[in-house]
DNA sequence: ATGCGTGCAAACGATTTGCAGAGAA
DNA sequence: TTCTCTGCAAATCGTTTGCACGCAT
């Protein structure tokens, strides 16, 4: 054991998972998203879902946050860091730009804190959804 | 049956959970309340524990946030909205204020949202654990 | 005396893990 | 071929619930 080797293999299942990630708005459960992915005709088992997710998350291309009886998983855009107003009738989505950097290091500072990372959620209703 | 009484009744348990609740500094979950009480000397069943708290979080009293792998309690002030900065390697938490408020009417207008509840979260070492 | 609240233990649901087989390198 | 990743199912862990008894009212 003196070269250890990278070992990280490409397949269907990582890239299937990481597609429906990516492609769900919000943030999703490790349960929903393998719903998602057999609905969508991929083959792939609630486990390998699971890991991949937990994968994901510990490499740092996931977000996660927990939810009452399971967690919640979110792509995590490598460099940019933005936010979502998301309409919970129909879950059309507008980008948000908060002005929570600011205010973070601020925080940061008073509290002595090192802040690592925050997750921020906007909820609501669409112009659309609202008039009907 | 006609006239609905009230029907709550003041326990030594019901106490017990809310002052050991009140006590704790910061996050804490159901069962490292329950063995709190028990090693307090309190004779209080986990399940109890766990229906206080629930009823304490449902009466606006406690603040829960959902921790991977169980639910985390802690007392609120009632009618305020606030978020924490917990810190993730202790879990302890300060409360603090993010200038959201005025920035989410705002984003409301400028979007035509009708915005109805939003999710902050964040997260980060506390001056002791960076120390450490 | 009359229920509500509690305690115990079984039930539940979500997540994790072990093991054998399939596919990537 | 070799070794990683996957899939299935059993194991785990935290939380909820049913039922019978004790205590507050």
């Amino acid at each position: 054991m003196v070269g250890t080797a990278p070992a990280t293999r490409r397949t269907a299942q990582k890239e299937a998972v990481w597609q429906a990630l990516e492609s769900s708005p919000g943030f999703v459960s490790a349960q929903d998203l393998h719903q998602q992915l057999v609905a969508a005709g991929a083959s792939v088992g609630l486990a390998t879902v699971y890991r991949q997710l937990a994968a994901l998350a510990a490499e740092g291309r996931a977000d996660t946050i927990p939810d009452a009886g399971g967690l919640l998983y979110r792509v995590c855009a490598p460099g940019g860091h933005h936010h979502h107003l998301v309409c919970e009738s129909c879950g059309r989505a507008v980008e948000i730009q908060p002005p929570l950097e600011d205010w973070i290091r601020q925080t940061a500072q008073d509290s002595g804190y090192t802040i690592t990372r925050h997750v921020l959620e906007v909820f609501g209703t669409c112009p659309q959804c609202a008039a009907r």
